[in-house]
DNA sequence: AAGCAAATACTAAACGTTTTAATTTTTGAC
DNA sequence: GTCAAAAATTAAAACGTTTAGTATTTGCTT
């Protein structure tokens, strides 16, 4: 399946030399400690604590020689030991988790979090749980091992009996794209019924009556609430309510492109079908391609994310858009700012809007035999 | 741009209360220490150490006592106290530096070393550097602070200058996608050159002779052995060496759009473009599109990666494989291998075989006017 | 030149583990 | 019962910081 190759060995032999000296050994010098830097200037430990914290009360000779000493030395002090220590305990760093790291509305709400995080020096954490439970939990409990400051839950939630497992009770929590009724944390989100139904308001605006719906996992809130949108819609409208034009997905493309299919087996085939993400979408566009349907003059589709590939010519899908960049830098933020005022603020819902982009992937209805 | 809505408070208020025992605080009960379980069932902490660590010489009877007593109390090891401790002291988690997580091939080679690592209990720091050399350096720096075990570097490499920099003499590292010739470091990757070799000999096959070139970034050797594969392919077959056949992209889509452009503006066109990577070939598609110019009938496009998108059906590119969970699987192998076994084996270079996946965007070329 | 406050530096304890070396307890043979 | 060996447990010393609390120096006032 594939070749090791005996690797070049590059420079000296790494020989094992007989003594066993702390101060330099075969492989590399030992880090610097702090009490190297305090022995170095002749000071103690407390001192070069101070002098490197910028705290006040050092001298600014001192301070200069523990400055320089410490360069000299190459010391940078332990991250775990200062975890450990200081009275306000903050380990600077953060737990991402996610269900599916692949799917590509992910990572642009990692990269937003990542971004804010990196410019609070704060680095992240990252968990793919396959949406599995006890992975998930195993996760969680590893990372509250680890003394993280703050967790994102992205399309996660706990129940009440998970989160007390875990005595979660005072870990600043952001939860993504999923309310959470049971537990007390902060919430970023779009209006995912508005989303939804603009879409559903374009169609019937351009005289679509009978709209296919593909549903996402029905485990969360944020697929119920599109779902909730499209119904709105066709009420509004007074469109076609027959049960058929609902379909339950997974979020996959290959989902999209059964469902795609299930519809156009009807004998009375919807016009128009709303998928609850763009996956879902690009499965239900391949899928007519396959069977050589046309979109949008046969079938009109929309989704719902504006993944990166949705705009791209050959497939310009007109889809509902998440700001996922931006959603992700919101819940860094929030998490921050719960991890900086403690737990005594009010928990906050950042909800943003989505909206409508229009491409060529729906148009008007055909005309009736 | 955004609402935000005062959040439902749910359950007690967190009013403070006046005590300051350690016990139990208005915010939930401090988290138990190896002390507590001593305490707990009136024995030493290094006996539970060694109860729950599972050491010999500790009395059955004992042994029970303890674990019991610790999961009465909820009790879990701080990873951060046992990282300074231990002779051994290992803080299971280990760095992953990417350039851009939003780049498709990405994801999937995070999500592959993420499986590898998971289980093997150790975590994922996530560190998305833009490219940019000093974020990648402070990054690296942030990384060492928090004595990762190792480190995992995609499509990053460091000069020699860097290395010694933040002394990085003694820390496990692999490198994918990019040979390091001035670093000691476990690599792993693909066979580059012979990737875009199959690819054009598949197109000089079909019969094509003028085939053009778009590179990617130069600062990669990926990139670098991509387009000598490339050369040698066009060499072999007695193809057309005009230099205007090459194009420098950035293995952006937007790159492979303009250079698709450029080579539709020569008087001699091209019949057939290979690209660097399939985001590039994507722009490409898009803009021969745009161009009305017909894929395959008129100017066949291959790619390289086969990124998720390259397999729908509206895209349906012919593209180099390249297994990029495999290799993010990989990459986690060899670094925790090095991990346990120490400096001293030699550093290992496992390659992958690239593979052609024919699909419908190459064919034969049109007739000669 | 003494006295005193401010400025500076230091000592020691704490953080939560693991590990070494020492000590106590148990076991089993005589 | 005695005693050595084996087994079980423990006290104490790390690990590398930060931070109270305390001690020293400095510089100014009388």
């Amino acid at each position: 399946m594939f070749e090791v190759e005996a690797g070049i060995v590059s420079g000296e032999e790494t020989g094992r030399q007989g003594s066993r000296e702390p101060a330099a050994s075969a492989k590399g010098r030992r880090r610097a400690t702090i009490r190297d830097v305090a022995r170095a200037c002749g000071v103690s430990t407390a001192t070069v604590s101070n002098a490197l914290a910028g705290k006040p009360h050092v001298k600014a000779q001192t301070r200069e020689a523990v400055e320089r000493a410490a360069v000299e030395l190459g010391y940078r002090p332990s991250a775990a030991a200062r975890g450990l220590s200081s009275r306000t305990g903050r380990t600077w760093s953060v737990g991402l988790v996610v269900g599916d790291i692949e799917n590509p509305v992910v990572p642009k709400i990692v990269r937003g979090a990542e971004e804010i995080l990196w410019a609070n020096r704060t680095s992240l954490v990252l968990c793919n749980t396959d949406f599995q439970q006890d992975k998930k939990m195993a996760y969680v409990r590893a990372l509250i091992d680890r003394d993280i400051d703050g967790l994102i839950l992205v399309s996660h939630i706990f129940n009440d009996m998970e989160a007390r497992a875990i005595s979660l009770s005072d870990l600043p929590l952001v939860t993504v794209n999923r309310m959470n009724d049971q537990w007390q944390a902060d919430y970023v989100g779009i209006d995912n019924a508005a989303g939804t139904r603009a879409a559903v308001d374009y169609l019937t605006g351009l005289g679509h009556r009978r709209i296919g719906y593909i549903k996402g996992l029905n485990t969360s809130t944020a697929a119920q609430a599109r779902f909730d949108g499209y119904l709105s819609g066709i009420a509004a409208a007074g469109g076609d309510t027959d049960p058929a034009l609902v379909i339950q997905g997974d979020y996959t493309q290959e989902s999209g492109a059964i469902a795609a299919r299930q519809f156009m087996a009807l004998s009375d085939r919807p016009t128009a079908i709303v998928a609850g993400n763009d996956l879902m979408a690009l499965g239900v566009l391949g899928a007519l391609r396959d069977l050589d349907i046309a979109v949008p003059n046969e079938v009109s589709v929309i989704g719902f994310d504006d993944i990166h590939m949705s705009a791209h010519p050959l497939i310009n899908l007109t889809t509902v858009h998440f700001p996922q960049h931006e959603t992700g830098a919101m819940a860094a933020r929030l998490l921050l700012r719960r991890i900086n005022e403690g737990p005594d603020d009010l928990p906050r819902s950042v909800v943003l809007p989505p909206q409508l982009i229009v491409r060529g992937s729906a148009g008007v209805p055909p005309r009736r035999r």
